[in-house]
DNA sequence: GTTTAATTCAAACATACGTTTGAATCACAG
DNA sequence: CTGTGATTCAAACGTATGTTTGAATTAAAC
């Protein structure tokens, strides 16, 4: 693979990703990515075979790292003895949020795209859903240790909240800041981590009505 | 307008309603609609003009009575004189969740479109935008007079992670039902409820780290 | 300089889309 | 029964989509 080759193919890529996240992937066609990338409309196909296979690499060479990184917070978490619950949710939440701060490698734009993806019900979310089970497996048994005298139901419940309030940011973050005229802004990712891991761990700590009867 | 009329119009409006929800509004065409009805290709053009105005008005019958029950609901907190927390979040999160308790009447289906929409930074959002706009005030200032020690900034991040857990209960709520092997079911509305008020309420009160220096 | 493989390119492919049209059908008032 | 307006229908419209093709171009190996 020589370097003209690399250069098309990461062009795509980059080019795909952001558009992809703008428009959505249904809604956004060949011709708009590769006339935006400065390719030809068949460099798609020779370079990935199809869109579907495009998509799915976008997806892949992110997804593991963050994934990685996760698992690797909370490792780090659990082996400071006591594993406090932010820490936890920071190592949960951290690795997409901060996605926003690396904005010359296009991380912004897949963050974008993955919390938009949430809510997709179409095959395109099928396609990468078994990335998340054994994060969604280890998190859930790691909130369960920190928080033994929550009912099990109940911890999933919350971290599916958690989730969502999350994939919220990621989707539509923008738009807040148009809504609040500029108070709430969605690029100063650590004050914003602070505000979610607040609320999420005091949400995850209280006491619950759900299951006592 | 004849009864024969009213039924294909309707037949049409809760067929995209649940095809809109399920794959998507650009994914799904009018073809796949009108076949799924029993209807003529043409009779869309013929009944709304077009696929942007039949969108619309799927919005227009339902997003107006859920808002003006909120609206209701949060005015009934209010005139008991102690506006509890847990009545606001519950004023706000009850009409649009209970959405699934009236299957009948096509009411899940819009719930999942709805919270899909939430992510949908196409044009097909924008046109409903809006409509939530006073809502989205007036609770603002209810829950601000209910937690006057909090800051306003950090009021409304917390409504907006609120709205994102809500609305991926509302699109993604069936997928937990089969990652959790059924412990969790999405279709038990009034516990649903009660976790995410629980949730909310707990992650509204805490103390923020977010803006004390 | 020639050969060979990798890449780009313009053009066409078949299919699907939203929309329009004009005739056919229906419901019903006179 | 006749006539009128509302509705349905099959067919076509123009445009856009993802994909394929085969020749042109590029880049490096011999």
């Amino acid at each position: 693979m020589s370097t003209a080759t690399q250069g098309t193919r990461d062009r795509l890529l980059d080019t795909a990703e952001r558009l992809f996240a703008k428009r959505g992937v249904d809604a956004t066609s060949l011709r708009h990515i590769t006339t935006e990338a400065d390719a030809n409309l068949a460099s798609v196909n020779y370079h990935f075979g199809s869109k579907e296979e495009l998509f799915r690499q976008i997806f892949a060479r992110r997804i593991g790292p963050i994934n990685r990184e996760r698992l690797d917070l909370l490792e780090a978490c659990e082996a400071q003895g006591d594993p406090a619950l932010e820490c936890v949710l920071e190592a949960f939440l951290g690795p997409t949020l901060r996605l926003r701060l690396a904005p010359d490698h296009g991380g912004e734009h897949f963050m974008c795209l993955m919390g938009r993806l949430y809510s997709e019900p179409s095959e395109w979310k099928m396609l990468i859903m078994d990335e998340f089970r054994e994060v969604f497996q280890r998190f859930g048994t790691a909130l369960q240790k920190a928080l033994p005298e929550i009912a099990p139901e109940t911890l999933t419940w919350r971290l599916f909240f958690t989730i969502g309030s999350m994939a919220h940011l990621m989707t539509a973050g923008d738009l807040l800041k148009t809504f609040t005229q500029g108070h709430c802004d969605p690029s100063d990712v650590e004050g914003i981590l602070r505000h979610l891991v607040d609320f999420c761990a005091a949400g995850f700590r209280t006491a619950s009505r759900g299951e006592t009867p």
